[in-house]
DNA sequence: GTCTATAGTAAGATAGAC
DNA sequence: GTCTATCTTACTATAGAC
C-alpha cells in the first residue's frame, strides 16, 4: 500500500525517541536541540512537534519509560525464595539491564535536575519503588538472620550506586565479559551483607 | 583606603566562582547562563569575563580545582601502617570530603560531558589518580593475604561509586549524623573485601 | 573593574502550504 | 505527516565609556 510521500508515523515516533536518548546521553538534555535531535531522525524540526508536545514532555518520557521497564523488567525475573538466592538474582539482574541500556541508565540519572517539578516527582517516585524492591530483600534477610545489616534502606541505596557504577566504565568488547562482571559484584555484595 | 567605585577585584573572582559551582551543581552547565551567573554576584555579564576567558573555562577550573584539593586532602589524610588501617581511613576520609562539597563532587561527574576534550582528559587523569590511591590498598591488602579481591581496579570503582553514592541521599539535619554513616558505610566496605 | 550597548548567532515553538 | 518560513526570545562574547 503507498503511502502519502513523507508520510512515516508509525516509524517516525521511535525513531525521535531513539536519536533524543542517544544525543541527550552524549551531550545532555539542555545542550541539545530541537533541530540537532531532527537532523538525526532526518526530518525537519518543525515535525518532531508530531511526536512531543515540547522538549520537557520527551525528556520525560524518556525517563519514565525506562523506569517502568526497569521495574516491570524486575518484577518479571525476580524469583521466590530465600534472600540469598532473591540478593544475587536482584544483584545480576541489575547488572545485566542496566548494562544494555546504558543511554537510558545515565539519562536517567543525570537529567532529574531538567525535569520540570511534577515530572521529578514522578520519575523519583518510580526510582524509589526500585529501590523498595531490594530493601525488602535486606530486610527478610536481615529478619531471618542471614544478613547482617544495621540500615536496610541505606544498604540497598549503597548497593545499587555500587551496581550501578559498572555502567562507568564496562565495555561489552573490554577484557571481561558481562558474567565474569557479575560474579565480582556478586561476591562483593554476598560478603558486605554477611553475618 | 577608598577604593574607585565598583571595584572589587580581590573578592569578585571567588564570588563568581561559587555562584557558578551551585548553579552549575543546581541547574546544569548548559542550562546555566553567564547573566544568570552575573546576577547572583551582583554584576553585569560582562564584569564576568575580568575573570574567565570564557564560560568553558569557568567549569574546567573549577573541577580541576576539586580534583586537585581532593587529591591534596587525601595524601596529607592517608596513614601508613596495614592495608585493613588505611582503607578504614579511605573510608571515612572519602565520605567526609565529598560530603562536605556536595556541589563539586555533583558538577565534577555530571558535566564530564560539557568539557571541550583537551580539558576532559585532564580531569579524567586526576579522577584516575584517586582511584589508583584506593587501589593501591586493595592490593597491598590482597598480597598480605588481608583482603580477598579477585580484580583490585574494578572493587576500587566500585567501592568508590558506593561511598560517593551517600550524596545522593545525605543530609546534615537528617536522622543519621555523619559518625553513623561513616560506620555504616566501613562496616560494609570491610566485609566486601573480607578473606 | 564595571558599566551600557550591541554584534552575531541560535534556541523553542508555531503557522500555513502541500 | 512533513515542509518552509518565521516569531520571539535568549545566548556568548566583545567594544568602548567611565
Amino acid at each position: 500500500m503507498a503511502r502519502t510521500q513523507g508520510s512515516h508515523s508509525d516509524i517516525t515516533g521511535p525513531r525521535v525517541r531513539e536519536a533524543a536518548l542517544a544525543l541527550f546521553a552524549q551531550h545532555g538534555f539542555a545542550a541539545v536541540s530541537m533541530r540537532q535531535i531532527a537532523r538525526a531522525v532526518g526530518v525537519q524540526a518543525g515535525a518532531l512537534y508530531n511526536y512531543t508536545p515540547d522538549k520537557q514532555t520527551l525528556l520525560y518520557e524518556l525517563m519514565r519509560a525506562h523506569m517502568e521497564d526497569l521495574l516491570a523488567a524486575w518484577d518479571r525475573a525476580a524469583p521466590a525464595g530465600a534472600a540469598l538466592e532473591r540478593l544475587e538474582a536482584f544483584t545480576r539482574f541489575h547488572i545485566r539491564f542496566n548494562t544494555s541500556r546504558a543511554d537510558a541508565v545515565f539519562v536517567s540519572y543525570m537529567e532529574l535536575r531538567n525535569l520540570a517539578p511534577e515530572n521529578f516527582k514522578a520519575i523519583e517516585r518510580l526510582r524509589r519503588e526500585y529501590e523498595t524492591r531490594l530493601e525488602s530483600i535486606l530486610r527478610a534477610g536481615a529478619d531471618a538472620g542471614s544478613f547482617a545489616i544495621a540500615e536496610p534502606r541505606i544498604a540497598s541505596m549503597a548497593l545499587i550506586a555500587m551496581l550501578t557504577g559498572v555502567n562507568t566504565w564496562f565495555r561489552a568488547d573490554g577484557r571481561l565479559d558481562l558474567a565474569s562482571v557479575e560474579a565480582i559484584y556478586w561476591d562483593m555484595v554476598r560478603k558486605s551483607v554477611a553475618v
